[in-house]
DNA sequence: GCAAATGCGGACCATGGGTCCGCTTCTTGC
DNA sequence: GCAAGAAGCGGACCCATGGTCCGCATTTGC
């Protein structure tokens, strides 16, 4: 049961893995071009250290992304409103949607990276299930929503990396603009009443 | 410029490779483990000459696609109502919809393999560029619609053949339950007036 | 300080997309 | 029908990349 505690090399080796492959993803516009010998390279360690620590290339990628999206998660679950707890529904659902968009423009290459994990579903993951989940449960909370599961799963597709990507990106549509066009859509979805309120507020805050 | 026409073996294979992959992706659950080699041997081929005859994987896989779809997309351009151009957009739009959905149920493996061609983004590919722009198109034509280009970008997102994989297949959703969904969540985006008479009569005719 | 456990690293393996090249088969002009 | 040359064939081969192995070095508990 106790686990000894682990060796001092290998939390170093381990911390250094990850600052050199988020430099990397961060650098590079074609996650798949980051490849596992050139993190372990990049952090001077050799790739079974890197294997040894993280597992395979989609853990890593999804280490990477959660420790990203930590800091917004507790926003949302502990934090003020618009995006805590105690948001009105009507309010707080284009706030999360707001700030997942927001955070796949500030982290785009890693969340490219992760929808991109070849073979597996980005669907599976429990990462998806979460927020998801909670997206269901205030979408069930607005007036009017009759469908919060497919409404959810339709919200969050409209926010998937790759479109994210291809709008921001190759489009070269202003990050702002982007989320305006979000939060106009998602003001329709939930009823055309408070259009043009949420669709003005959007666009405020952002790292 | 006057191509000599290609020889007759080179055309038979050519036909073999296509039915052999369509075979193999209709039969495989995860496109990633039908190989380039397992089509050729598939089709009693050396895997130069399928190489040949498509270039690469993602080319095969798209002329798959594509021949599949076919039919709709003749059906979309020059058939009847609703459909075809002659539909009022506010009909049109969802019936666009539902076929797409309908023909990824129905393709879910090709569809799937096309969209998880790893590297390359499935939004920079000109058959999305023609759904998108079609159905932005005639977005614009039903009023209260004001974006339409993200609308198109964002009900397309809500199609997407993994999120389809997902919802039928994992979680074991009915095809006829989930056109159902889209339909109300369609009419719900094109204003809340039509919801009910939308949603009631999707889920009609199909392969 | 010693021994055992833990971790290290780079050579190594497996897999799969894509290419090369000597041989075969078809087409074409007569 | 036949030769000549083009077009096509196939499977051995190449190479990149994710992932593993094992002899050696470091650390830790005592």
């Amino acid at each position: 049961m106790a686990e000894r505690k682990p060796r001092k090399d290998a939390v170093r080796n381990r911390a250094a893995l990850l600052a050199a492959a988020d430099d990397l993803f961060a650098r590079c516009a074609n996650p798949e071009d980051v490849t596992m010998a050139d993190v372990a390279a990049a952090a001077g360690v050799g790739k079974a250290s890197l294997f040894r620590a993280f597992g395979d290339r989609t853990s890593l990628i999804r280490e990477l992304y959660e420790a990203r999206l930590a800091p917004i998660e507790r926003a949302v679950t502990e934090g003020p409103a618009p995006l805590g707890p105690a948001a009105p529904a009507p309010v707080r659902v284009p706030a999360l949607l707001d700030a997942l968009l927001a955070f796949k423009l500030d982290n785009r290459h890693l969340a490219l990276a992760l929808e991109a994990t070849g073979s597996d579903s980005p669907y599976r993951t429990d990462h998806y299930d979460r927020w998801h989940r909670l997206l269901r449960e205030v979408l069930e909370q607005v007036p009017g929503v009759d469908d919060g599961d497919f409404t959810a799963h339709a919200l969050l597709a409209a926010v998937r990396a790759d479109l994210v990507e291809y709008l921001a990106g190759d489009r070269g549509l202003g990050g702002d603009e982007l989320r305006a066009r979000l939060a106009a859509f998602t003001a329709r979805v939930l009823g055309a009443a408070g259009a043009d309120s949420a669709s003005a507020k959007a666009p405020a805050g952002r790292a």
